[in-house]
DNA sequence: GTTTAGCACTCTCACTCTCTGAGTGCTAAC
DNA sequence: GTTAGCACTCAGAGAGTGAGAGTGCTAAAC
């Protein structure tokens, strides 16, 4: 039955239509309206027809019999990856988006791409994402520990990249001036120039094998390290703009608010590797992202090796053609500014990438 | 007019009838409802008619002609400073609460605090928020550059109080090994020791002073150290639970993001000298604080002198009789794990503080 | 003078009914 | 294969209704 439709270059232009249409307005979208469209040279009722196949091919659907069409999760696939067509930015826009990126001389990675999120979030009235991968590709290149109060101690560790964590520990015995010594002797020894891709749960059972008749001591600080180090290897992720998703009708207020909590388990979907640009739609079934929202991510690189993602997600009705431009753009100039001076190896695969969408 | 009525002993009995059992029901109360209490031995038409006069005095408002009372803003604020009785926690509740905190003699004060916090929004269904006015009182411990990549330092600022505070900085130019060691020892000989509360612009502008012929390549230093140190000497807000506010019928959904964004005026409110429990509601025309929200917040010390505060924010409508003894227990527990360990000196002002109410 | 019972009145809420407009699917003609 | 015409469906808005809750007022009882 449904194998007889064919799917013919009308009734694709038609679903294209509709889709605008309905990104446009949010309103379910009628045969008529359709049929008013200048580039469609079609009657309502011919459009009628191609829009009942539609559905039965899945790519749109009813609210109710006596309304317009919306489109599919089906729909919007085929519509992201096939039929939408990506306006080139304009001038203004690219230089706006260089402004509001800041001045790149004396930014971090981090600032540069907490600025991008921002301007993200702003343009797009998105919530923005971005993860730094850069501390797993790291190597720690400071560790330390600072006597700052009574049995109170803070571990220092910094790494290569630039990024820094600390915490303090509350000893529950003093520390003796051997103790310290040994303690911090010994993380220096074993951490210093180690690289937290290659941290493990084995150095930190060796560790504590290593303290032996300090152990009771020193504990807290071992754990602190283990935290520490923990932070480390998981990617972080940080969000901009979560209230753009409260203003949103078509999401479910506490599906945000459980999302925003749990925002940390976003990066096992972002560790994924992908190039280009990635939209995935949240549905409802899926006890994690917000139902009816969308992810539009991609991932900067530094000297050609991954170092994060920045992207946004909304509802799932949302401007794709303005968001992917924008999100491309950032991404690719993230790259080169991050990268080491010779921009033609990393611009390149990024103009590639985007191929692929 | 209004001067006649006379505000008596059963009217005030009454009040507190209405504002219980609207606290516990959430609809508005009518006079049936009331005269079915076992503690009230008048009939129904006597209640109308005080319920008329507490209406005139501005205690109670109707929705609408036939449906029950509600309290009024002026007749919260009576209800919690002089109708209502506290219960006594009983020893599970403590107990309970005291688990909660976790293991004081291993955690940081901050840590202790965000516990308390943590417990708060759980137990209470509210935000819960918590300041720590720790670094203000405390000296700069620790101040040190560390070179980290390429034009890349980074800039640690530790206090007595173990409030350890850190800033990358790219800069425009590499430094030179005299530069950095000009910085370095500037910094150290003129923020070492000094109380944070005393850092003040002038000091940063004698420091570019100082600096002079190499103010161009040290610039962002400065300016990074400086970020650092304005950080320190603004109080921190945490809140925890904020999704509980979601859940909330009665606050308005924008009102809360907006809120949440800029948690940080809180400070501002929280500065105020006051002892024992505070009760604030955020009015329509009170264009910060959550409309027909309530704030209930009280402070702790570290030996003698406030070190922080904790509390929640919920509706109006929120269980006050439950609340209040929590954040009181919590408060005083805190004030006596982190002073030195005559715990009599900063039990007995706690204590007295609660009479204020 | 205060308290109470009784009663008429008011207003919301939930429910039903109806009407309208938008949009469809089907059929027959082009 | 495409189009015009028409009967049909359905959501949403608006009006009307009855029940229920609660009030204020009055007059009688304490």
């Amino acid at each position: 039955m449904k194998g007889c439709i064919k799917v013919d270059d009308r009734k694709l232009k038609i679903l294209a239509a509709v889709i605008d249409e309905y990104l446009r307005t949010g309103e379910p979208v009628g045969s008529k309206a359709i049929a008013q469209l200048a580039h469609i040279k079609v009657s309502a009722a011919t459009i009628r027809n191609d829009m009942a196949a539609l559905e039965q091919l899945g790519y749109l659907e009813q609210p109710h019999t006596s309304a317009g069409r919306v489109p599919t999760f089906l729909g919007y696939r085929l519509y992201i990856d096939e039929l939408m067509t990506l306006p080139e930015l304009s001038q203004e826009e690219k230089s706006k988006l260089d402004e509001m990126l800041g001045d790149e001389k004396t930014l971090t990675e981090e600032l540069l791409v907490q600025n991008a999120a921002t301007a993200l979030a702003e343009l797009t009235q998105c919530a923005a994402v971005v993860t730094n991968s850069a501390p797993k590709f790291s190597v720690i290149s400071k560790v330390e520990v600072i006597p700052t109060g009574k049995r109170l101690y803070v571990i220092l560790l910094i790494t290569s990249s630039g990024n820094i964590k600390n915490k303090a520990c509350r000893l529950e015995f003093d520390l003796s001036h051997e103790q310290l010594e040994f303690f911090t002797h010994y993380i220096e020894e074993n951490l210093s120039g180690v690289s937290v891709d290659s941290l493990s749960d084995e150095m930190f059972d060796k560790m504590v094998a290593a303290m032996s008749a300090y152990i009771v001591t020193l504990s807290p600080l071992v754990k602190g390290l283990y935290e520490l180090s923990d932070d480390l290897r998981h990617e972080e992720i940080t969000m901009s703009g979560e209230d753009k998703l409260f203003s949103c009708e078509e999401l479910d207020k506490m599906e945000v608010v459980r999302f925003i909590e749990r925002k940390n388990e976003l990066t096992r979907m972002l560790d994924d590797t992908f190039s280009g640009i990635q939209v995935k739609f949240g549905s409802e079934n899926d006890n994690f992202v917000i139902g009816n929202s969308s992810m539009i991510v991609s991932k900067y690189r530094r000297d050609g090796k991954e170092a994060g993602s920045l992207g946004v997600i909304g509802p799932m009705r949302v401007n794709y053609k303005k968001i992917i431009p924008y999100i491309e753009y950032l991404t690719q100039k993230i790259t080169s500014l991050i990268s080491e001076e010779d921009e033609y190896t990393n611009r390149l695969p990024a103009d590639q990438d985007t191929v692929e969408l």
